[in-house]
DNA sequence: TACTATCAAATTGCGCACAATCTAATTGCC
DNA sequence: GGCAATTAGATTGTGCGCAATTTGATAGTA
């Protein structure tokens, strides 16, 4: 009864719609490691990079704020927040106009440590092998995608 | 709606190849919220489900195995086998033949738990908004992207 | 004022992912 | 046979991500 003695074909089972999610797991895999590659001598992983560029470009912000430009809740950046401040990267502080906020904003060794990392998105775009049209219209695709599937997240909602 | 006070510029601090690992991460997770809307129900998470997928149609399969399909180590293939085997979807057993192995096979309930899940990968697709051809290209696309990040991915090997 | 609802962040619990380490089995070589 | 090197999984420790809950602050209202 064993399935796999007459399997009816190599590609038949994971089809092409599911393969693509497992092609998107296995590139973000591939990018991470790349991330790590280049950030890890540094002391940063790619979240707290994106966080550090965050709140180093657009100022004070608060955790929600931060959240919002990220796509991440309170459950994965107050620890995270937690550990940069640890590190020094960034600071933490309750915005005196409304105690429920916590503004972050970034120290200056976050500065000095952004600064230090050279340039991160030449490295990564090098790597990938895209050219910049090509990346353009990938970045295009995944917004589309990115669109459409938290648009349908919702199905039963009648 | 308020950006807080006058910020540099909207986009100049995060450039183009810069977002599109970003644009990345913020699709696989929307990749993943829709595969947990479809799953969550069905007691499988993704990596489980691709693990069930792969080992009711390969046969049985070794840990390492497995983990060349999954692009996963046995640090994260072990617990999660683990608690597949737990929730009486696979069995595990070591392999006579040579002792240092261990077969993963899909039990009877793991395959009624796929017989039940309905057509997910159609569901990706039709929520992906993206036609047969757009999914293919994206695919290579991806897959293109990986193995130059993969091949990128040593720096310093000369 | 007091009472309720809402909001912001933090916390808890669970699972995924990876690096590093450990254990046990096999292979290779003498 | 005996012993080092290799191989396969498991384990440990850390961090990311999300659901659910909790804590504390602010509105809103009678």
């Amino acid at each position: 009864m064993s399935p796999s003695n007459s399997t009816p074909g190599p590609t038949s089972g994971l089809s092409l719609e599911q393969q693509i999610c497992y092609a998107m797991h296995t590139t973000v895999r591939a990018f991470d490691a790349v991330y790590r590659d280049l950030l890890s001598e540094h002391g940063l992983s790619y979240p707290q990079y994106i966080a550090l560029m965050s709140v180093g470009e657009h100022g004070p912000l608060t955790v929600g704020r931060l959240g919002e430009l990220m796509h991440l809740d309170s459950g994965t950046l107050s620890p995270l927040l937690k550990r940069m401040e640890a590190a020094g990267l960034v600071g933490r502080a309750r915005d005196p106009q409304d105690e429920r906020r916590v503004l972050v904003s970034v120290t200056a060794a976050g500065r000095d440590r952004l600064a230090g990392l050279g340039d991160v998105p030449r490295q990564i775009a090098v790597r990938s092998g895209l050219s910049r049209a090509q990346l353009l219209d990938l970045q295009r695709t995944l917004q589309a995608v990115t669109t459409a599937l938290q648009n349908a997240d919702v199905p039963t909602a009648g």
